[in-house]
Order: structure tokens, then C-alpha cells, then sequence
DNA sequence: TTTCATGTAACTATATTGGTTACGAGAATC
DNA sequence: GATTCTCGTAACCAATATAGTTACATGAAA
């Protein structure tokens, strides 16, 4: 795995199980889809079911499902449950510069509306949306490849 | 030094270069300033060398300093200089997964528009702006605190 | 009772980042 | 010309963050 890799791992983790409901899928399953390691798909997948998005079950026909309709989940409910902002806010320790203070406000105000963008994005995606893609539907949002 | 740190310590740095222009400073000064190493600024600042944002000179009197007037240098140029974008493009490796690729999609149109929000915001502010903060000047971006 | 699966702690491995040391080169001063 | 000041850069070290791994406990179904 490398950067940004929980969300990677959790989305296509959860837009399989967008395609198969009520069926679930095992930690082990997904970590060698992945390339990774049961114990990291726990913890990863863990972290959303804090937020109620997946619900994991143990034993027999045990793992991991989506909590409610693929269609009422979108990208930004995983985005957020990950807990991880593509852009990490700046700094500013005790400072009594004009300068540095001057600084911290343009790039915090920066960084505070592209993170409002990334979520406007992803809340405009559903896990739905992701699964459909293996149908070969291709999503409203990219009409380029529309059929006609 | 924390996370960030590069774009923190030129901004601050060119800052100050900006009220004083004509006369250098040196690694010393800012890594002092900024309570780093005077190698660690020259790995910095020579970023924005490359990109002619400064100049150095040796011996003597040397030192650094902006290579053209303050309002001529916005915090985009300093930012690109750096060449570390705020939000790092997700990895997607060979992969055959329709999932993956439309995962992919969703997230990196994300992250470009939010780079473009970023690049906007910065190329709205020049070092002049950020020098004229210790004049107690406010920026027009922060109305809120305008004298009246 | 065995097996399957998650839950979690603890440790290890690796990558990134910044800090440090060391040495070289050019420019001004003495 | 020798000294001093400054940057330029390579090489190494330390700290940190992230993911991978092992180990063991818990609960549920067969």
C-alpha cells in the first residue's frame, strides 16, 4: 500500500460490496485484493464502522457489509469517517510576527475552501455510483464517455 | 520545524526580505528566525532560486534576496516553487478493476479542482501583501478587521 | 468442541523529513 | 595574499509516521 491508501482500500473495498449486499466479505478476502494485510483492512474498515457506515459480524458467514443502501452512502461518509483531510492544516505555533500571522491566514484560508471543494465532490457521489462503474455505466459526471 | 514546514519558512523568510529589499539575509538570520538550520534554508531557498523568485550571492554582504519587487512575487510563485502541492495525487496502480479506476476518477477530480482552489487563492496575494501585515495594514481579503 | 472470523495490543520494518556535520568554492575585507 | 564570511552540497543521523506482522483474545456458527 502506499499514500492515501486508506481511503483507496475502503472504497473499493465497500463499492464491492455495493455490488453483492447482504453477502459479506471477509477482511482476508479484501486484503488480498489489496495487497495488504487482514489486520490492516480491520483497521481501516474499523474506522467507518465507528460512523455506522459497515457493520462487521464474526464467525461462520462472518465479515464485513454495508450498514445501509449502497445508494445512501456517499464518498464524502467514507472520506470523513478515514478522518484523514487531503490537506493537513498548517501550524502556527506562539509567534508574535505580523508577518507569519499575515501568512498562516492566506494559506489556512486557502486550505480551508479546497477542503470544502473535496467535500462537495464526494458528497456527490454515492458508493452506488462507484459500483455501477462495473457495468460499464459510466457516471453523470463524466459525460465524455456517454453512449450517445 | 513541523509539516508544511518549507512553504512557512520561505513565506516568512521573503517576508522580511520584502521590507528590506537590497539588503541580503542570511541562512544564519532566518534559520535562526525560524529556529532551524542555516543548511535547511539554503535547501529551501534554493528551490526558489531555481524558479528566480531570490538570488544568493557569497562572501561578504552576501546572503539573500528577492531577485524582483515584493508586489511582483505572489505566493503561488513561492508555493510551485517549493513543489509540494498541498493535496498529493492519489496512486493508482495496474489494476483491471473497474471499481479502482472509477474510484480513481471521483478522487482525483477532487484533488485537482481543490489544487486549482489553492493555486487561485495564493496567486491573489503577493509578499507585499504579507510585508504590509506589520504595518498593521489589512489585507482587502479580511475586511473584517478594516480601520473604517 | 472445533472452526471461522473479528478486535486489539505490541512489535517490527520502512519511508519520509528535518537536523547535523563536514568540506568545498567564491567574494569581500584586511 | 591571507583571512573571513557566506553560500553549495554531499553524507550521515534522528525523529516521525505509516504500514506490515505476530500473537492472542472473543464471539458465533457448524
Amino acid at each position: 500500500m502506499k499514500q492515501n491508501s486508506k481511503l483507496s482500500l475502503a472504497l473499493h473495498a465497500l463499492g464491492h460490496m455495493a455490488r453483492a449486499p447482504g453477502t459479506p466479505m471477509t477482511s482476508d478476502l479484501i486484503a488480498q485484493h489489496n495487497a495488504t494485510n487482514p489486520v490492516v483492512v480491520r483497521r481501516v474498515l474499523g474506522l467507518l464502522r465507528e460512523q455506522g457506515v459497515v457493520r462487521s459480524d464474526k464467525g461462520h458467514a462472518g465479515g464485513w457489509q454495508l450498514a445501509r443502501p449502497a445508494d445512501q452512502i456517499t464518498v464524502a461518509d467514507v472520506y470523513t469517517a478515514i478522518a484523514e483531510p487531503f490537506v493537513s492544516p498548517v501550524e502556527l505555533g506562539p509567534t508574535t510576527c505580523a508577518i507569519q500571522r499575515a501568512m498562516f491566514e492566506t494559506v489556512q484560508a486557502a486550505q480551508t475552501e479546497a477542503e470544502q471543494v473535496i467535500l462537495r465532490h464526494f458528497r456527490e457521489r454515492s458508493l452506488q455510483d462507484l459500483a455501477d462503474a462495473m457495468d460499464g455505466a459510466i457516471s453523470p459526471l463524466h459525460p465524455t464517455k456517454t453512449p450517445l
